[in-house]
DNA sequence: GTGAAAGCGCTAACAC
DNA sequence: GTGTTAGCGCTTTCAC
C-alpha cells in the first residue's frame, strides 16, 4: 500500500493525498477526512526510506555504548528510549566491547546520513577521538565516559566530587590507607574520579601512595590478581574504593579467599548502580549515578540538536548528582546487625 | 558525496561506478580498482535511505524487549548485536515496558519496511496476539517470552524441566512447603515453570496448595504486601520458588524484616543471571540461562529467514538449557561457612 | 484547493 | 565492459 494506490482509490492526486497526510492548510478538511479514513482503513504507512530520501532526515538516533548487560548502560538506554518513543524517533544500538577499533568503524558507518544523531559513551581503549570530530555537521551528545576537548554537550555526574566524597566517607570511618581501583586513565569518569580520591586524602593529610592505584583493565584475571597481590601485601590497604561495581566485587572474591572480613579489616565503597547492592555480604556502600535521568536528560539535548539544527557547540553541559548510599561494607564499629 | 559526484570525478557512468562498488563481474578489474580507490579517498558512502528504498531491504531488524536494564535482556541485546555486527546488520530496539498497548503499537510501526525481521520477547501483559499474527510476510522470531500458538521459530530456555529441578533441588533439601512466586500467567514461561513445579510436587507426593502460588504483577509495593501475608501466616512455607530475581530479592528483604532466617527457616531459590548473586547474604542459589548464547541463536536463526527469504514456519525451535548453581540459601545443613 | 512534475540517491534491466 | 534509463515512494515547488 503506497501513495500511489491510495490517491487511486480517492480519486486524488499523490501530492494532495500527501499534503492531506500531513496536515497542510492547502487541503480542505473535508478532503483531509477522506484522505485520513481511507488511509486508516487501507492500513496505509509512510514508507519510511522514501520519505527520508527525500526529506535527508531519518527519525532515527544512534546510541553507541561499550556494553549493555550492565547496570548502569541499561538503564540510561531505558531512559533514552523513553525519551525517543515520545518524540517518535527510532533507536539504533551500537555496542563497542571497550574496543576502540570498533568505535572507530561504527562512527564511520554513521556518517552516511542513516541517522540524525549519536549519543555515546566512549569505550575504555579509546585514545584518540579523531573519528568524532570527523562528525561536524552531526548532532551529538556525550553521557557519562565524555570526550572532554570535543565540543559537544556532554552529560555527566558529578565525578570529581562523587570521587572526594567516597574517599572522605572512608577516611572518615578510620581508613587510612585507602586503594583506588581504577578503569583505563583515557576516561574521563577514571581521571575526575581519581582527582577526587587525591583531593579527599590531601584534604585529610594522607599522603599519595601510588602503589595504592591500581589501573585495572578488561581482564578479570589480570585484575583479580592485581587485586590479590594488593591485599596480601604486609602493609596491605585498610580501604577500598572502585570506580565500578565489578572490581569491588573481585574485592570481595578476594577478601573472602585470603579471610579479610569486611568492614572490620577492610572497607569497601564502589560505584554501582546494582539493585542488589543492598543484600550482599555485607551490604555494599555504593556511590549511585542516577542512570535512567542521564539517558533521559542526554536523550532531550540531542533531539534539541536534531530539531533546532543548531550545532552542538551551542550547547551547554550537564551535570546531576550521584548519590553516596552508606552500608555495611564501610561501617566503622560492629554495630552493624 | 554520491554517486553522481563521485562518477563525474572518475569520468565513468552512474551505474559503472556502482556495479563497481559491489563487485560486479561486468566491470573490469582496473576500474573496480579506480572506483574503490576514489571511493575511499573521497570517502564515499552509500546512502542507505536510497538504497534500501530501491532494494526493498533495509539490512536492520527490530528487538522488542520489556525492558533492557536487566539482568536478563542486557546480555541477549549484546548477544543479538553481535551477530547483527558480524552481518552487517543494523539493530533498533523499542521497549514494551510490560504494556502490550506499546506492544501493539510498536508493532504496527514495523510494518511498514523499516526493518528486514523482528526479534520479539512477550510483555508480561500481552494477552492476545493478534498484532503479531498480523506480520506474515515479516520473518520474526520469538526467544524467552514466546506466543505459543504463532508458527514462528522460538528460542527458549527448558523453562519447564527448571522448575521441576528447582522445585525438587528445595524439597531435597528438606522443604515440604513449597511457595511459587510467579509473574503474569499470560507468559510462556510461567506457565511453563509453573508445570515444573507442580510435577516436581507430583513425584515427591506433596500436595498442591494454590494460597502457596503467588501471581506477582509489576507493583513492587503490592508484591512486597502478598510476600509478607504469605511469610506471616502460621503455616508458611518453608521454601520459596522465585520465577525472577526481583521476587527474591523481595523475599530476602521482608524475611530479614520477620527474622526469618535464610536457610534456616525458609530456603530461597529462583531464576536470575545476576553476577552478584553468589555474594547476596546468603548467597543465592539459581537458576541460570544462557542468556547471551540465546541472543546469538535468536539471531542467527532471524538472518536466515531474513537471507533466504523463506517464511519462518519452515523452520524448527531451539531449547537451549539452564544450569542450576547451587549456593547457601538453600543448604539444608549449617555447613555454610 | 488541487494537480503535475522534478528529484532525493541508488539499482538493475537493457542497450550498445 | 560501459552507459542509458526507468523507477523505488515520497515531498515540495510551482502552476492552475
Amino acid at each position: 500500500m503506497n501513495l500511489k494506490q491510495l490517491a487511486k482509490e480517492l480519486n486524488l492526486s499523490i501530492s494532495s493525498v500527501s499534503k492531506a497526510l500531513r496536515d497542510s492548510h492547502e487541503i480542505s478538511a473535508s478532503t483531509k477526512k477522506a484522505v485520513l479514513a481511507k488511509a486508516t482503513d487501507l492500513n496505509y504507512q509512510v514508507n519510511p526510506y522514501a520519505s527520508s530520501l527525500r526529506k535527508q532526515k531519518s527519525k532515527t538516533i544512534a546510541v553507541v555504548v561499550p556494553e549493555v548487560a550492565n547496570d548502569f548502560f541499561g538503564p540510561v538506554i531505558s531512559g533514552i528510549e523513553s525519551i525517543a518513543q515520545e518524540k517518535g524517533y527510532h533507536v539504533l544500538i551500537y555496542l563497542t566491547h571497550e574496543d576502540m577499533q570498533k568505535e572507530v568503524a561504527i562512527i564511520k558507518l554513521l556518517q552516511n546520513g542513516r541517522v540524525d544523531g549519536i549519543m555515546i559513551s566512549l569505550s575504555e581503549q579509546t585514545t584518540s577521538t579523531a573519528h568524532l570530530e570527523e562528525l561536524k555537521e552531526m548532532p551529538l551528545v556525550f553521557f557519562d565516559r565524555v570526550a572532554e576537548h570535543i565540543d559537544a554537550p556532554k552529560v555527566t555526574t558529578d565525578d570529581k566530587n562523587s570521587g572526594f566524597i567516597a574517599t572522605d566517607h572512608l577516611i572518615k570511618n578510620g581508613c587510612k590507607r585507602i586503594a583506588f581501583l581504577t578503569l583505563s586513565q583515557n576516561l574521563s569518569i577514571s581521571k575526575k574520579r581519581m582527582s577526587g580520591y587525591l583531593e579527599a586524602l590531601k584534604k585529610n593529610r594522607i599522603e599519595r601512595d601510588n602503589s595504592l592505584i591500581l589501573n585495572c583493565t578488561g581482564d578479570d584475571r589480570k585484575n583479580n590478581n592485581s587485586i590479590r597481590k594488593l591485599l596480601k601485601r604486609k602493609n596491605r590497604p585498610d580501604g577500598v574504593f572502585a570506580s565500578v561495581e565489578k572490581l569491588a566485587i573481585s574485592t570481595y572474591e578476594i577478601c573472602e579467599e585470603l579471610k579479610l572480613k569486611i568492614p572490620r579489616d577492610i572497607k569497601v565503597i564502589c560505584f554501582s548502580n546494582s539493585q542488589t547492592a543492598a543484600f550482599l555480604n555485607p551490604s555494599l556502600t555504593t556511590i549511585t549515578q542516577p542512570a535512567y535521568e542521564m539517558g533521559r536528560e542526554a536523550a532531550t539535548i540531542l533531539f534539541k540538536l536534531v530539531e533546532k539544527n543548531r550545532h552542538h557547540f551551542l550547547l551547554e553541559n550537564t551535570m546531576l548528582n550521584s548519590k553516596l548510599i552508606v552500608r555495611n561494607s564501610t561501617r566503622a564499629k560492629r554495630t552493624q546487625k
